[in-house]
DNA sequence: GTTAACCTATCTAGTGATAGGTAGGTAGCA
DNA sequence: TGCTACCTACCTATCACTAGATAGGTTAAC
């Protein structure tokens, strides 16, 4: 191998356990946890599947280590949110703003959203990262529907948190974004 | 056999198919597609799996089987609806409570929530009848919201569908239907 | 009324494909 | 030398699915 080659590889390459983890999201994202599997993963990675087995030694390993990591990378997102934007109601925007992004330019619906409608039949570990990432999203959004001043903040988060899930997977499902703008819609507009 | 248990047998005992059909539904709403086998539906009715395929060739037939029943099903409730109720706010009032009655007395998500999730990853003629059943509830929701005389009537209709579905989901998942609970509160309070 | 033909719903016993997972080896790097 | 990240080669379990047989019921011809 050329030095140069070598040395894009180390530096430029993707890691490979981020990159089955990217891989993975997003299949499952599509097709639900368990369409996906080992043997369609390496074979998009251009690896065996017993590779795969070295950086995550079971499935549910996998599973596990995915919904983490997007559950952080959401609170990382808040976070930022949160300091980026200084009023309640701009903050909720930003919020709907990540949910329409990721469905309108990648065409992916919620990975928890996804899960959450198979929960018992995957592995306690995964449906439990699934149900954390829930609970902090509506801890997140009901502080700043307390913020805004609503009366029953709580039930406002768990309404927005149903209402965006719910428009991501029937509009990826009829293929039709009006489904998840009439939603967004509905969400900003109670916020004058 | 007494022809009295043949009796019974004709009018009282199960249709197979039917029994099939009822027990790949409700494990389908619990866990997805792909998690249910031939096998498991065949031990939970005390037959072998290959009998199955007697009655559904190949599991897109039960799917499709599946999903147009779950389909007709719900039709025929809205239109039992439509002729019991009439106003537009009592009809609505009932379509909530049909997805309320099956989350907290069954503990069962919708059929095609569940289903829409993982679209990508199921056969054509299955997602179809999803996108079917989608389009004929939010088609049924448009005119009642238009009989309120709500402007948009088709964006309420499919903010009322998702958030309904989004719900059903979550609160599964999470086991919790105090989401739920607040869905259908901002449902049924935007009627005033 | 008997018999032959057919239908229904299940069985046994398999098929090939694929699932997740394992054991042991190896090339390249620190 | 030991570690990383992969490999080959395999395993067992399970998947959807099929072929062929069978028991029992129904229909219809004689």
């Amino acid at each position: 191998m050329l030095k140069a080659a070598k040395h894009r590889k180390m530096i430029s390459v993707m890691d490979s356990a981020t990159q089955i983890l990217d891989i993975a999201e997003r299949r499952m994202r599509q097709t639900g946890y368990n369409a996906v599997s080992y043997r369609d993963i390496a074979a998009e990675m251009g690896i065996k599947s017993a590779s795969l087995h070295y950086h995550f030694p079971k499935k549910e390993d996998l599973g596990a280590a995915l919904t983490q990591r997007y559950s952080d990378n959401f609170a990382g997102a808040l976070q930022d949110i949160a300091s980026r934007e200084t009023t309640p109601q701009a903050r909720i925007k930003a919020f709907v703003n990540i949910y329409s992004t990721e469905l309108k330019q990648r065409g992916l619906v919620c990975l928890c959203a996804v899960l959450g409608a198979e929960t018992e039949g995957l592995p306690d570990r995964v449906s439990g990262e699934i149900k954390t990432f829930f609970d902090k999203n509506i801890d997140w959004l009901t502080q700043q529907y307390d913020d805004l001043g609503k009366e029953a903040p709580a039930n406002h988060a768990k309404t927005t948190l149903s209402l965006l899930s719910g428009a991501m997977i029937l509009s990826a499902s009829n293929n039709d974004t009006s489904i998840f703008d009439a939603a967004a819609d509905c969400i900003l507009g109670g916020l004058a």
